[in-house]
RNA sequence: GCCGAAGUGGCGGAAUUGGCAGACGCGCCGGAUUCAAAAUCCGGUGAGGGCAACCUCAUGUGGGUUCAAGUCCCACCUUCGGUACCA
């Protein structure tokens, strides 16, 4: 029986592109050039999830409608293969992550394959490869070798920074020290998560609550060497070439905010002895404002200078290295008991929990620059030590957290912002019993009362300036990025630190050399941890470890790289991706880039997007890259939720409790209305109806109940398996399906019957081409080699139109929508045009490229139907003879006529007032207005 | 709290510059075919009212602009996602 039967179809065609190279990419594109990318995914060891499909499904459309409309199409597929679960499951079996990695790679290829995806294999990456990750080593080396021009913004090589004098006469290692502070890959002092018990370093992702996730051992904070890039740096090209991509709005937002550039001014208080306060303010009068702090001064950041009359008490992080100093001897225990307690708190429990502000005063008192007032200091730890200076001025009248500090521990609140007259809590403000963060004028300010608040600000920072106690400043939230993991399954750094004859470090450095690239990893007994607080890399064998170079003995870094690293240039290898004398070759670089197409999850809409445009900016000004941003479009997809599902709530007799009266109690437990704890429970569909806004019991409507879908988990037991959709459906059906679901960008439930739904599509497209009571395969008795009539034609050409506009504009559910039109058009027609039929396959075969391949060769084509012109719609085709006109009653719609397309306005009037219909209508009334809109409708707006 | 996205039939979703709300699919109902079923094909399907032609009401809620509002403006509600003391 010729039925259409996918799972023989599918590998047949899969294995002919394979064989025939179909998608193999051009090494130079030629016209028009188009770079359309996934974000590659982990190779997790469950395989591909439906989630995985759905972007690349859409990119695969518009590469192969590109490919068609005879574009240079590169179109490439790796693996971001190195990080943490290969590595736990090492540390359990004994078994090499590169074994389970190969596995997995292995698998999503052999997913990825089933699916159709038109991916050009041979360019395919994986992060782990050698050849791969020698450049990514290659690629820290020029961050390694690069300092950032401050005054040009732009990286520049080190041997091209500046020596200060001072320095250049210490001597070689004195400018090597003054070198290593101004590389963009530097090394620092952080915390690390240190778990004894595991004797192993742990990610931020598996403490939790200050446990270890894996066995609940206490987790303790402790510093170690790290390396940090300085991403900092390039804050402001990083914000500035936002503007210059297309990517959604939301994304461009979370970027910039992430970014968080605030722009206010740094003021020194002093906080020396009073006697010296007047000498020291002259001094400074005459010095101006030092770039460093010293230590009679304590430095703080403000956004809102304009307040500075209003600073009645400072705040110092517990980590704030003047606290000891600030510190008097009868405070001195308290403050030291507050300090170990802030310490054991993470930086998730410091965010979290209750929000109580906590802090205590530290005994000592600063002079407010502009009034000479002296205001106490404090410590507490809702000020950071990693932002502006880690010092605040409290302004609590104008600051909601210093009022509610204030309010906490009895600290004076001084409105010096009169806020707009109609603001609700202005007396309370005014009274300082209430918080006004606004602008306004100003108030119990001296010389600057009355002034609207931008004008103070300047005015204050003048003034500041002009005393020498304060400076405009710009800070951002963004931090350097802490880029070094304690862990084995990653990329080694190619740095080597040097040992002296003890075997002791010296403190000096030198980078890998190039022709010793890649650093590989070493080969290990096992993977378990080895108890000390050092990478896993510590425990390899000296002959990995110690490195003699130039007379010289080294020990190599053994902090690896993380995941992010591998991720933040594998779109430059796919270009090139077997060169072995550059990381891309220039002319092929400068041919294929930028990415012109970048689909992927909404979670990289940070991290990676961030990171990765920071190397590309590293590269570009280093030369290696042509282009300034490597991302010129981004699509987010949105997330697959699992199905539909009801849930009831049952409470402890086993009665149904209204889902209306569940509410969550402090515990967030859920309680019914006795205050009693509910149970949940999954119903199925049949037992449940919807009545009015919500669904509720069939057996008792007074039950109302949840209906939501959840994202797909294991837990949950919602996940749905590609593979079995595959097995079942077939691949285009669930290419299809994906995208019928809705538009790429939304949330949508999966819905099984959906897929069902376009099977069954496929299933028609079938047989409106063959003949399904046949024996043999045949072409259906309706094909013919005539030519389409009008409205044959219309179908086509208007179907050809929307498919091809819906597809660059990437509305895949609308295209697939007028497809099915098409397909329900033309198997009601009794002459099937074969013609018609082999322009619809072409417009089709994006979107399910095996049925398309199978029905075009029936068809009589004779090479694969991703080498076919893409259809052109013929403007004359898609004119109708006549179109139906609503005619309008005061807006209503009452009567429509039949009138030629292109009908006049006079005459479409016309038209519509001889009509009886309308005649009858008018009768006994008077048309006050009529509106004509030709070829759309007319409206008689009539008393 | 803040930021972002979104609320349209039983469900997923359509709807050019404001111009016939509900395309297409699922589900459901009816019919044809069949000994019967599956499959297929044809028709119907927002709600309420009427024998009917038709009428009334409907795009989260309440206002507004307009000849005309799902679409524009104001206020609010709900859901989802992100984020969390950044001075």
């Amino acid at each position: 029986m010729p039925r259409y039967n996918p799972s023989e179809i599918e590998p047949r065609w899969q294995a002919y592109w394979d064989e025939n190279q179909t998608f193999r990419t051009p090494e130079n594109p030629g016209q028009k050039k188009r770079y359309i990318l996934d974000m590659f995914p982990y190779p997790s060891g469950d395989g591909l999830h439906v989630g995985h499909p759905e972007g690349y499904t859409a990119t695969d459309i518009v590469a192969r409608f590109a490919r068609c409309q005879g574009e240079s199409v590169l179109h490439p597929m790796g693996f971001d293969a190195f990080g943490l679960p290969a590595e736990e499951h090492a540390i359990k079996t004994g078994e090499h992550p590169r074994v389970q990695t190969q596995r997995n790679i292995d698998n999503f290829t052999r997913q990825l394959k089933m699916l159709g995806f038109s991916y050009d294999w041979d360019r395919m990456v994986a992060t782990t490869d050698e050849d791969y990750f020698r450049w990514t080593q290659w690629i820290f080396l020029v961050l390694y070798d690069t300092w950032f021009d401050a005054e040009t913004q732009k990286g520049r090589p080190i041997a091209e920074l500046p020596i200060p004098p001072e320095i250049a006469t210490k001597g070689e290692s004195a400018i090597g020290r003054y070198q290593d502070g101004q590389r963009l890959a530097y090394q620092d002092d952080a915390l690390v998560n240190w778990c004894p018990a595991l004797g192993t370093v742990l990610a931020n992702e598996e403490v939790q609550d200050g446990k270890s996730e894996r066995g609940d051992h206490p987790v303790k904070r402790i510093p170690l060497r790290q390396w940090m890039l300085r991403i900092t740096s390039y804050a402001d090209r990083l914000l500035d070439g936002l503007e210059n991509v297309d990517w959604p709005f939301g994304i461009k937002k979370l970027q910039q905010d992430w970014i968080g550039r605030s722009t206010g001014a740094e003021v020194d208080f002093f906080v020396g002895d009073e006697a010296a306060g007047a000498a020291w303010a002259e001094e400074r009068r005459s010095s101006g404002f030092p770039s460093e702090q010293s230590g009679q001064a304590l430095r703080v950041y403000t956004t809102r200078p304009d307040t500075l009359f209003g600073a009645t008490y400072m705040v110092v992080s517990p980590e704030h290295t003047m606290l000891e100093q600030l510190t008097t001897q009868t405070q001195s225990e308290q403050v030291r008991e507050y300090c170990e307690k802030a310490s054991f708190k993470s930086d998730r429990e410091r965010a979290d929990g209750d929000r109580d502000k906590t802090g205590v005063f530290t005994g000592s008192h600063a002079t407010n620059p502009v009034n000479g007032q002296p205001i106490p200091i404090w410590v507490a730890d809702y000020v950071l030590a990693g932002y502006g200076t880690g010092a605040i001025m409290a302004v609590p009248a104008h600051d909601e957290r210093d009022f509610e500090f204030a309010k906490q521990f009895g600290l004076v609140v001084i409105p010096v912002v009169d806020p707009p007259a109609d603001h609700p809590q202005r007396d309370q403000i005014m009274a300082g019993e209430g918080c006004f963060a606004g602008q306004g004028n100003a108030i119990n300010s001296d010389a600057f009362d009355g002034q609207e608040t931008n004008a103070v600000k300047a005015a204050v920072i003048g003034m500041l300036c002009e005393q020498g106690v304060g400076s405009e400043a710009v800070n951002y939230k963004l931090r350097d990025w802490l880029f070094s993991r304690q862990r084995f399954w990653g990329e080694p750094f190619p740095i080597l630190h040097e040992v002296d004859g003890d075997g002791n470090l010296t403190g000096a450095k030198r980078a890998v050399p190039d022709r010793d690239l890649p650093v590989c990893l070493p080969e290990l007994e096992d993977f378990k941890p080895h108890g000390r607080p050092e990478p896993p890399l510590a425990k390899a064998d000296d002959d990995w470890l110690y490195v003699t170079l130039d007379g010289k003995r080294y020990r190599r870094e053994t902090n690896t790289m993380p995941q992010w690293a591998g991720s933040c240039w594998y779109y430059l290898r796919y270009i090139d991706p077997k060169n072995d004398q550059a990381l891309v070759d220039p002319g092929k670089e400068q041919a294929w880039m930028p990415v012109d197409l970048y689909v992927g999850g909404a979670e990289h809409a940070v991290l990676h997007l961030l990171y990765s445009r920071f190397w590309h900016k590293v590269l570009y000004d280093r030369g290696h890259v042509s282009c300034p941003e490597p991302f010129g479009k981004l699509v987010n997809q949105g997330m697959i939720l699992g199905g539909v599902e009801f849930s009831g709530y049952l409470n402890q007799a086993g009665q149904p409790v209204s889902s209306k009266q569940v509410k969550r109690n402090a515990e967030g437990d859920r309680i019914g209305p006795d205050g009693s704890i509910v149970k949940s429970s999954t119903l199925s569909e049949d037992v449940v109806e919807k009545k009015g806004e919500s669904f509720v019991l069939k057996s008792d409507p007074g039950i109302r109940v949840d209906s939501r879908a959840f994202k797909m988990s294991k837990s949950r037991g919602n996940v749905v398996n590609p593979d079995e959709v595959v097995r079942e459906y077939g691949a285009d059906s669930l290419r299809l399906y994906e995208m019928f679901m809705g538009p790429l960008e939304a949330t949508k439930p999966w819905a099984m019957n959906g897929v069902g739904g376009v099977r069954n599509f496929l299933d028609r497209v079938w047989r409106m081409m063959v003949d399904a009571k046949a024996d043999e395969l045949v072409l259906a008795a309706a094909l013919s080699d005539q030519a389409c009539d009008a409205d044959q034609n219309r179908m086509l050409h208007t179907t050809i139109k929307k498919v091809t506009e819906d597809t660059e504009s990437m509305s895949f559910n609308t295209a697939i929508a007028r497809m099915m039109e098409f397909t329900n058009f033309f198997t009601r027609a009794d002459c099937r045009p074969k013609e018609a039929m082999q322009q619809f396959l072409v417009l089709l075969s994006p979107y399910a490229p095996h049925i398309a391949e199978e029905l075009w060769q029936l068809l009589g084509g004779n090479e694969s139907i991703a080498k076919q012109p893409w259809p052109q719609w013929e403007k004359e085709a898609l004119v109708e003879s006549s179109i139906e006109v609503p005619v309008q009653f005061n807006g209503k719609v009452k009567v429509k006529i039949q009138v030629a397309p292109d009908v006049s306005k006079e005459v479409l009037l016309q038209t519509a007032l001889e009509d009886p219909k309308v005649l009858s209508l008018l009768e006994g009334k008077t048309i006050v207005k009529q509106i004509v809109v030709p070829g759309r409708l007319v409206n008689l707006v009539v008393k």
